[in-house]
DNA sequence: TATGGTCAGTAAATCGTTACACCAGATTGT
DNA sequence: ACAATCTGGTGTAACGATTTACTGACCATA
């Protein structure tokens, strides 16, 4: 019972070895039904399982896809990786999960370790404005799905992207804040330097105008731009956040946080000061997971169809599995959805 | 620049391809250092990378480590998937996640296939009472290390393990609330046919009774034993039970849930009721989630040491790779410690 | 009766690495 | 001076699958 190969089983069914090698790829119709009722018999008796290093060694190909996100740590990226990982599943896929710290020497590091490990395709979470780092394996044939990061001007053109509209994010969030009747806005992030940041930003921007108030007279809290933090520490970035903003003068009624993780830290923070979220200040996050319907107060946010978006990946990357590259790659925008809780009210009066 | 293999490296270096792979497999002292020089130079050139399936297929080893949580979706599992990523890469394995969502069949699935895969070393996060469904494949050699599941008598032999002492968990959490003045407690978890579970409860018990109170008058809630529950679920339980706990007579003033993710669910439920976690009634919690710091209150919990719990995870593992089976297993029970937060406090006087 | 075409299946050549056995020349021990 | 040992390598056979090119046997057609 140590390990069976395919020779013990074409010996077991008195066939050869290739026979069972057709069988095992799809090639049945060249064989008679009685041959096939045979080795299919011999498969199960022995307990036949064949053996991925030789098959892979063979033909190159894999059935794993990759998939690199800043951190598990953080809620959101753990619920998409559960549901990349049923979605590949259905389609007879395995997933790899990587954690790349948000370092691109990691990032890097991973993308390069796949490929050779035979990974032909790459979810990547990734907020960098540029793939330059990863274009010489592109290149090369990797297919790459982008997640979260709308594809960019510079890109490889084979690069497929999946992320949802995080200006029309942006806006939904702001906008939402302006009709409640909030003139005193603050953007919490942490470093700007990343694309889904910027794109939601620019949609908190709009908002602002389109509501009749400056774009000047609202705070942008953007972090230190210190070292680059991890995805864990997104709620310290925002517990800071709101102590600095609200010890300074002239403190918004309304904050848009760049992700929940973020925007439950801001609400800790206002909590350490004494306010209330929901009646003294209203606060937005961005993503949706679990925790924000269970927080107190239920935090509203913007949510992110990850279920769908974990499917279109695994769509995208199925439908080409094994082809050459040169197509070039889709984007893939979907529209965000508000989802109005708890944590948003009207400015109180005084 | 398509591949390339150690025979090309060999050629640029004047050597034999047996040479390079020494040189691979630290065994560089065989070979002048001039010869070595020659060696790495050609290899940084050509940019060689040995191929993974090739290595495999002649070794039969791996450096992966698979390992299989309920579910990354629940951030307990996603931080100590982080956790575990990070020891295992500071020793030079890959990590292979797998989400089991608590289904046995999934489980045994995916431990065949990585064995198939060559991965020979498997951290498990299961609440299983039993082993049995593995069993087969723990005794062809797999290194099994099971993860907040302490070893069960009839387990195979060599199966290792590192947990908490859930029977210590489950007193300091009780008695944390006996000692405030608690006289009336309830236990909140989804079904109790899991081994830390019970063990969790075990220490609940002794604690209510070491302080003088009857084990019979406290409330066991443990589900409708219905369907295995996913894990995101395990917070819609904890609200599920706040609901009905406190729709009956005599409703406690302290809950011990049996994780963090109930915990914050009970905490929700409370609230719907417009009862005040922290003042009406207290609640503890078990893991130390980011979020528990994070929560309004913050959440009084049983912290579970996951990143000192990784690394002894993967020490286990380094310390027996390539070694053949045989060695009866450890089985380490690590104490956990009662973090103090605002969710708990003395009972209310009425 | 040639000729050609299916059918059902096989032999052998890979894929890239590693490990075991071996070897020539230099050094050492006695 | 002779064998023994050491140094710094090399040759070759696997590892377990896939795939291409082939081979008899059988059948149909002209």
């Amino acid at each position: 019972m140590e390990k069976v190969t395919i020779q013990q089983v074409a010996r077991a069914a008195g066939v050869s070895a290739s026979t069972v090698s057709n069988l095992l790829n799809d090639r049945s119709e060249r064989m008679l039904p009685a041959t096939r009722d045979r080795i299919t018999e011999a498969i199960t008796q022995l307990g036949y399982r064949p053996n991925r290093a030789a098959r892979e060694l063979r033909t190159g190909r894999t059935r794993t896809v990759g998939l690199i996100v800043p951190s598990v740590g953080n809620p959101f990226w753990g619920a998409f990786a559960r549901e990349l990982e049923h979605a590949a599943l259905a389609e007879g896929y395995n997933v790899l999960l990587c954690n790349s710290e948000r370092d691109p020497v990691r990032e890097r590091r991973y993308v390069e370790e796949l490929w050779d490990d035979g990974v032909r395709e790459i979810v990547l979470c990734t907020s960098l404005p540029s793939l330059n780092h990863l274009a010489h394996i592109v290149e090369q044939g990797l297919r790459l799905v982008t997640f979260d990061r709308p594809t960019q001007a510079d890109d490889p053109s084979t690069v497929v992207s999946i992320s949802i509209n995080n200006v029309v994010g942006g806006h939904l969030a702001a906008s939402h804040l302006t009709s409640l009747g909030h003139r005193n806005l603050t953007f919490v992030s942490g470093s700007l330097r990343s694309v889904n940041r910027t794109g939601r930003y620019q949609g908190f921007c709009s908002a602002v105008e389109a509501a009749g108030l400056a774009v000047a007279d609202m705070t942008l809290w953007a972090g230190a731009d210190e070292a680059p933090f991890g995805d864990v520490e997104a709620a310290d970035v925002g517990r800071r956040a709101a102590h600095e903003i609200f010890a300074a003068g002239n403190p918004p009624t309304g904050v848009v946080a760049i992700n929940d993780m973020t925007a439950l830290g801001v609400c800790r923070g206002l909590r350490d000061l004494g306010l209330q979220v929901g009646r003294d200040v209203s606060v937005v996050g961005f993503d949706d997971i679990i925790l924000a319907d269970l927080y107190d107060p239920p935090l509203t946010t913007v949510r992110q169809p990850i279920g769908q978006m974990a499917q279109l990946a695994i769509a995208e990357i199925v439908s080409h599995h094994g082809l050459a590259d040169g197509e070039p790659g889709r984007s893939v925008l979907l529209r965000p959805e508000l989802i109005v809780r708890g944590s948003t009210a009207a400015p109180p009066v005084d």
